[in-house]
DNA sequence: TGAAATGTTGGGGCG
DNA sequence: ACGCCCCAACATTTC
């Protein structure tokens, strides 16, 4: 017996392992995987340290697909409307993906299901977002509960494994020759200045490279990852992020892989590193938790409140904190991290998102739509999640008076400023005590470090006491009005 | 997953 | 020896 044509539409879901949707599409049909870069109107563009890391791991899907005798399109153009099309042009039976929460998401597969038996799995999260509730029935608007009812819930589904190699088959591989793009012509790569020119010494991408990643940090940093994760000095975190965000790796394995270390290593699960390591898979979680049920959340403040916030609007500032030359070296650091490698480490992204949103009074989505340009995990939930919840515009947000020191900030959790003069060099030099406020050093000494205050590295731009005081006074004209 | 301001306490210097 | 003051250290409150 023949099994029908099957497509698996791969979205964020860039593996062939524990892909629950992929997997249906090979045990119940012959398979083909088809992927979209669909950059019509409705849909957010791609940054462009997006399409770098998307380049890289399509190229690396592909030699899984192509071991496993899985024909691949690459196509662009509307998903609507190329899907529909393909099921009319050929005899395909169902199409299968795991299924996303963005709202223009949700309108394409919703239209796509409308014209083929398209199959939803949830593949990309631990749980269902829309089954988790409180116990009065609404989704949960704050992280700690959240995390109780899931761990309540016990063990996500254990991951599936990778399908079968499958028997090769004349007409889908037909099919894909006549209808796949080379998505080496989409220009994926950065064209005129190469700017990613250090990205591929930083990361290796596609989903052996995630499972190699998250083997190493579960026999190394997990331990001290209780604190170590503060620490930007330090390899401390996973570094998953990416990986998670092309869905090269999913939750679901890193949960169970994660619980597998602690029984091998003796350690209970329910405590020091490893909870905390899931705390943070979990916040990933319950960002998609929040955008599912609140799918404005990339654009619109959940607490309406803030619509009358008096954001400043100062492109100057803005370019110089996007460039890191803010005058504050652990800001300076984070954002020319951000630059160099496509990532930040999380703590210094909260320095520099309040620092924006505090110091220098602008809008969290400006820092939203460079990060979204920048990051190589850029995600719409987690992403939007974070922003929100550093400006205190989100449902269980950092109340807005918490207002991070950059001085105190670096001093704390880089305390020797190594991270600083990694990405800062003109600072390289300087000790210590004053590697987090250069300022405070006589300038002949700053001379004799090789820094020249307004020269080679910039004056505060903004003094923290003088911003501390005026943001806290802007926090206030929005709150008496209520 | 803050920081600063304000309050409290207790040891020690000193008249 | 005693009371007073200063202030570091810690705790609590406030933004």
């Amino acid at each position: 017996m023949t099994l029908p044509i099957a497509i698996h539409w791969f979205q964020k879901d860039l593996r062939v392992s524990d892909n629950p949707a992929f997997w249906e599409s090979t045990h119940t049909g012959r398979a083909m995987g088809m992927f979209i870069l669909d950059e019509s109107a409705s849909h957010r563009l791609l940054g462009g340290a997006s399409r770098y890391w998307l380049y890289h791991s399509l190229r690396s899907l592909e030699q899984s697909l192509l071991a496993l005798n899985v024909p691949l399109i690459v196509k662009r153009g509307s998903a609507a409307a190329i899907i529909p099309q393909i099921c009319k042009k050929y005899p395909v039976a169902f199409v299968t993906t795991n299924r996303r929460f963005e709202l223009s998401s949700i309108a394409t597969e919703n239209a796509i299901a409308r014209h083929c038996d398209l199959r939803r799995h949830n593949g990309n999260l631990l749980h269902d977002p829309h089954t988790l509730r409180t116990g009065a029935g609404k989704p949960y608007q704050v992280y700690t509960p959240f995390w109780r009812s899931l761990t309540h819930a016990g063990d996500p589904p254990p991951p599936i494994a990778k399908p079968h190699a499958q028997k090769g088959d004349a007409d889908i591989k037909n099919i894909a020759r006549l209808e796949s793009e080379d998505f080496d012509d989409w220009n994926l790569l950065p064209q005129k200045t190469n700017w990613a020119s250090k990205f591929d010494s930083y990361w290796s991408k596609g989903e052996a490279a995630a499972q190699k990643k998250l083997a190493a940090f579960l026999n190394t940093a997990m331990a001290d990852y209780h604190d170590g994760r503060n620490r930007p000095d330090l390899p401390s975190t996973s570094q998953l992020s990416p990986h998670l965000r092309w869905g090269e790796i999913s939750p679901r394995q890193i949960w169970h892989a994660t619980m597998a270390a602690c029984a091998a290593q003796g350690r209970n699960h329910r405590q020091g590193g490893a909870e905390v390591f899931l705390k943070e898979i979990c916040w990933r979680e319950f960002s998609y938790h929040l955008l599912a049920n609140f799918p404005d959340l990339p654009v619109k403040n959940l607490r309406p409140q803030f619509d009358d916030f008096p954001w400043q609007d100062r492109a100057d500032f803005l370019s110089a904190w996007q460039r890191g030359q803010t005058g504050y070296p652990i800001v300076d650091a984070g954002m020319r991290q951000l630059w160099q490698t496509g990532w930040m480490h999380n703590r210094v992204r909260m320095i520099a998102a309040s620092f924006l949103i505090k110091h220098l009074q602008i809008d969290w989505r400006r820092g939203e739509e460079w990060f979204w340009d920048c990051l190589v995990d850029a995600d719409s939930a987690s992403n939007a999640a974070s922003w929100q919840w550093v400006a205190g515009s989100g449902a269980d947000a950092a109340p807005y008076f918490r207002i991070f020191n950059p001085i105190l900030q670096g001093e704390k959790f880089d305390p020797n400023g190594d991270y600083v003069r990694r990405f800062v060099p003109e600072l390289v030099k300087l000790p210590k005590m004053a590697i987090h406020q250069p300022w405070t050093l006589p300038p002949m000494i700053l001379a004799e470090h090789g820094v020249i205050l307004g020269q080679n590295y910039p004056h505060p731009i903004v003094d923290h006491d003088f911003a501390r005081k005026r943001a806290l006074a802007a926090y206030q004209t929005i709150t008496s009005k209520e």
